[in-house]
RNA sequence: GGAUGUUUAGCUCAGUUGGGAGAGCAUCGCCUUUACACGGCGGGGGUCAGGGGUUCGAGCCCCUUAACAUCCACCA
């Protein structure tokens, strides 16, 4: 027997490993068709959160959904090695024990990397485990494996070969504090507070000067010219002079070029072409030296005279210092402007001129926008990925780490010839690229590499590639989803997933994003432990439209769990109700009383629409849809009919009522299990018959039955309510006696007992035509009066209020009705519906009357 | 500057081809009725952001205004 509550805790028990032990989460079933996800790999840089949580309840709902469907369900378990977020780690973890990572060298700091993975990578293991995840491990991987790199660098060869992979000098961002290129994308601007320094460039031959306005006067030592609009009427006649930059006193040529805008600033600017990439355009518009006037640690170069060695800021300053002594500054303004920082490290990104490593990507783009068949849902999300394929630049790929797959760039010792090569080169006359890749170019392998490819005839790629979904969140589109569709149509010439199921970001319980920060984080397993994984996994996918945020509410969870809960006793209610010698039969519908009717009708609508929707990914409704049945229809209505249904009849009836009962618990419990995969096998497995688990069941089956509508126990339900009402405004205790008269031409058997057992009557009188004056409740083709001694101002009052009702009613619906437009344009249905509620309310009026 | 989203009950949010506005929480009243007090029953509370349009009919479709949010681009 259940316990009297539903307790988490124990419901959880044992249940994974049971699953995991006995091969459920392993795929291969070729008799069935398959069904195909890989999850997003998680960083191995520390523990899981939320929207992690959220993210993968999603997919394990979606594959036991499909399990339970009859598909052979493969989701592939795996991490991503996160280059730089995992060695910025390994490194902080490092210095405190006062070493760097050249202390150790490349080998022994990549062991202790691989080392920091072993711990992560089983924390998240143990986290997938208490979130219930059904993920595939005999077909885990880590996107440093053995097999992926070799996918990896033949991708990298190929590119290089056809010239869509190429080593360049170009504006890149520059991670200081981590000493590494990054990714246009991997840079996130913010508006922050700076100054605009004003300074005296003296004109060369003249006494005039030009003012020169900068937020980065640190960088005039790379300053190779001064452009102003050739429009500017107070300029133009400078152009073709000199000016001298009074950061080092050179000569500067002034230039003429329509990007400068006439209003910005002063109108002149300053142009440092190794350190902005606009200024790099002009550069090569005009030939224009680059110099380049920092160091790899953002410190000042030999450029910079005395300046060399300072930090950027402090040369910053002393620079400014220095002109205002000399007389050269004029003001300096408070601005706001945009400044990007490194997504990682946070710290102020510094454009700089290097040579990396870049995907060219217009013809993949291109390629991309042209061939690709991934169903985004909802919908909109594919114009986010178009309008961002269609404005990508060139993707810088070489980052200046140890963590990750090493360039398979070799270089000749002598000349510098490059060899790209899928073999080691071992020839001492060669040395390989120190750089590794960026994790993204891995992570785009993804949904292939993991299944064997570039081995097209590898089992698992044959079999599940492409993918049947990808589920993730939209801040990932860029990242991820659209270099997996450019690289898998160029490699594989197909999109890498059917669907692409996009959700959104969870923040606090204010809306703002969850960050260490601001110390607002939730720790799911904290969640877990107070009101378990299927209330979490049901709050966080449920109550919510597709691809929008949502806030962490935990009354919400508390909510969820009282749902289950809900669900729990009404399970113990069904298995007590059954008794020892329960033999479950037959279910003949039309044999059954229209109370059991009823309800077997409901729920035969409820799991065609709970099923239509799960097949959209409508989680949120398809649960919706489910609880009302849950509640209203079933815990409120039926199972208390039941408890008269169950006293009524012969003992084979009895049977019968038990048999509904139980179909329709265990649909219920087959419904709500994939969002609550606990609870849901716990009390799978309380059910009299069942297999060994609930994940070898089939989804909920609706019966073959015509699906009526039986006014006659609306009628009841609604009676029911109007008798509890009447008691509440008469201050009548809820078990107070009470004689009714219905007025009906019949009943279905036990209506009398019914509605005896809801309203605690004295006496039920039905009758054909009554003459009673108590007050009157009227139905389809049905009314009921209560006898009380009911003050006659009472009943005037609910008449008046009746008649009121009707009134209106009838004014709306002749409305309608003498609208030609109406009764000529409006589906047939919906006029023949109006004219019948007419006929109705009329009917009613002139009975009251 | 470009794009997307949001605006519905006190709060947080649902609302799938346009056909009598819903949930959770909160609130008020009654009830320890033998599945459930993590409960039951009943109630109150909304000119669906404003304006215009299409339509017999608009929370839903179109135009427009406003506020908020997010993304992209630019910013000397």
């Amino acid at each position: 027997m259940l316990e009297k509550r539903y307790d988490p805790k124990k419901v959880e028990e044992g249940k994974y490993d049971s699953w995991k032990k006995e091969g459920y989460f392993t795929a291969g079933d070729i008799s069935k068709k398959p069904f195909s996800m890989v999850i997003p790999p998680p960083n191995v840089t520390g523990k899981l959160h939320l929207g992690h949580a959220w993210n993968t309840t999603i997919q394990d709902i979606t594959a036991r959904y499909k399990k339970l469907q009859g598909y052979d369900v493969m989701w592939l378990a795996g991490m991503d090695h996160a280059g730089i977020a995992t060695q910025a780690k390994v490194e902080e973890k490092l210095r405190k024990e006062g070493l760097s990572r050249y202390d150790l060298g490349r080998e022994k700091f990549l062991d202790r990397a691989w080392q920091w993975k072993a711990e992560y990578a089983d924390n998240i293991h143990k986290q997938w485990a208490k979130m219930g995840l059904m993920l595939d491990y005999s077909r885990e991987r880590f996107t440093l494996d053995e097999s992926l790199n070799k996918a990896v660098v033949h991708v990298f060869k190929t590119l290089y070969d056809k010239g869509l992979i190429y080593r360049g000098e170009r504006i890149i961002n520059f991670d200081p504090e981590l000493k590494t290129a990054l990714s246009n994308i991997e840079v996130e601007y913010s508006e922050d507070k700076g100054k605009f320094y004003y300074f005296k460039y003296p004109i060369v031959g003249s006494n005039e000067f030009l003012v020169v306005a900068t937020t980065r006067p640190e960088t005039m030592f790379g300053d190779t010219a001064v452009f102003v609009n050739p429009k500017d009427k107070r300029y133009k006649h400078l152009i073709g002079k000199k000016v001298i930059n009074p950061a080092n006193e050179e000569a500067l040529p002034i230039m003429g070029d329509e990007y400068v805008d006439i209003e910005f600033g002063t109108g002149a600017m300053k142009c440092t072409p190794a350190h902005d990439p606009n200024d790099f355009a002009l550069s090569e518009k005009y030939n224009l030296k680059r110099i380049v006037c920092m160091d790899l640690n953002a410190k000042m170069n030999e450029n910079c005279g005395k300046y060399k060695g300072l930090d950027r800021y402090e040369c910053r300053d002393k620079l400014v210092e220095q002109i205002q002594k000399d007389g050269r500054l004029i003001k300096i303004e408070d601005i706001v402007h945009t400044v990007g920082h490194s997504e990682r490290s946070h710290t102020v990104v510094e454009p700089m001129l290097m040579k990396q490593w870049f995907v060219k990507m217009r013809p993949l783009a291109d390629q991309a926008l042209k061939k690709s068949t991934v169903n985004f849902v909802p919908a909109r999300f594919n114009n986010t990925f178009r309008q961002w394929m269609e404005n990508v630049d060139d993707w810088c790929i070489s980052r200046q780490l140890w963590w990750g797959h090493r360039i398979p760039a070799y270089y000749n010792k002598q000349t510098g010839d490059i060899i790209v090569s899928e073999k080691p080169i071992n020839d001492p006359n060669y040395y390989q690229d120190e750089d590794v890749l960026d994790t993204w170019f891995s992570s785009a392998l993804w949904p292939f590499a993991t299944l064997g490819w570039p081995n097209e005839n590898a089992p698992d790629y044959k079999r599940y590639f492409p993918n049947s979904l990808l589920v993730t969140a939209y801040d990932i589109i860029f990242f991820w989803v659209s270099r997996m569709i450019f690289d898998s149509l160029e490699f594989t010439k197909e999109s890498p997933f059917k669907d692409c199921l996009i959700h959104g970001l969870i923040r606090d319980s204010q809306g703002r994003k969850m960050s260490k920060s601001l110390g607002n984080g939730i720790d799911p397993i904290d969640v877990i432990d107070k009101y378990g994984v299927d209330a979490l996994r049901y709050f966080l996918t449920t109550g919510s439209a597709p691809g929008q945020d949502i806030r962490y509410i935990e009354e919400k969870v508390q909510a969820s769990a009282n749902y289950l809960n809900k669900i729990w006793n009404s399970a113990r209610y069904v298995l007590e109700s059954l008794g020892d010698n329960f033999k479950e039969v037959k279910i003949d519908f039309n044999s059954l009383n229209v109370v059991e009717k009823d309800i077997l009708t409901k729920l035969n609508k409820t799991i065609k629409t709970v099923e239509s929707l799960m097949d959209k990914y409508e989680y949120s409704m398809a649960s919706s849809y489910l609880y009302n049945f849950v509640y209203d229809d079933f815990c409120s209505s039926y199972l208390e009919m039941s408890k008269v249904s169950l006293q009524m009849g012969d003992d084979k009836y009895k049977e019968v009522v038990k048999s509904v009962l139980l179909h329709i618990l265990k649909n219920i419990i087959i419904m709500i299990y994939p969002f609550a995969p606990f609870i849901g096998e716990e009390l799978y497995l309380a059910l009299p018959e069942h297999k060994k688990s609930i994940m070898l069941e089939s989804y909920a089956k609706a019966l073959d039955i015509k699906e009526e509508e039986y006014e006659q126990v609306s009628n009841l339900y609604k009676m029911i309510q109007d008798i509890r009402n009447y008691k509440v405004n008469n201050k009548l205790a809820p078990n107070y006696k009470l004689k009714f008269i219905v007025e009906a031409k019949d009943v279905f058997p036990g209506f009398n007992d019914y509605l005896a057992r809801f309203s605690f009557a004295k006496e039920i009188v039905v009758v054909e035509k009554a003459s009673s004056k108590g007050m009157r409740y009227a139905y389809k083709d049905m009314n009921l009066y209560i006898e009380d001694d009911i003050s006659k101002e009472e009943l005037e009052a609910k008449k008046a209020k009746d008649i009121a009702f009707l009134k209106a009613e009838i004014a709306r619906s002749e409305g309608m009705l003498n609208n030609a437009n109406f009764v000529s344009k409006a589906p047939k249905e919906k006029v023949d519906l109006e004219r019948a509620k007419l006929a109705e309310f009329k009917k009613k009026l002139a009975e009251l009357n």
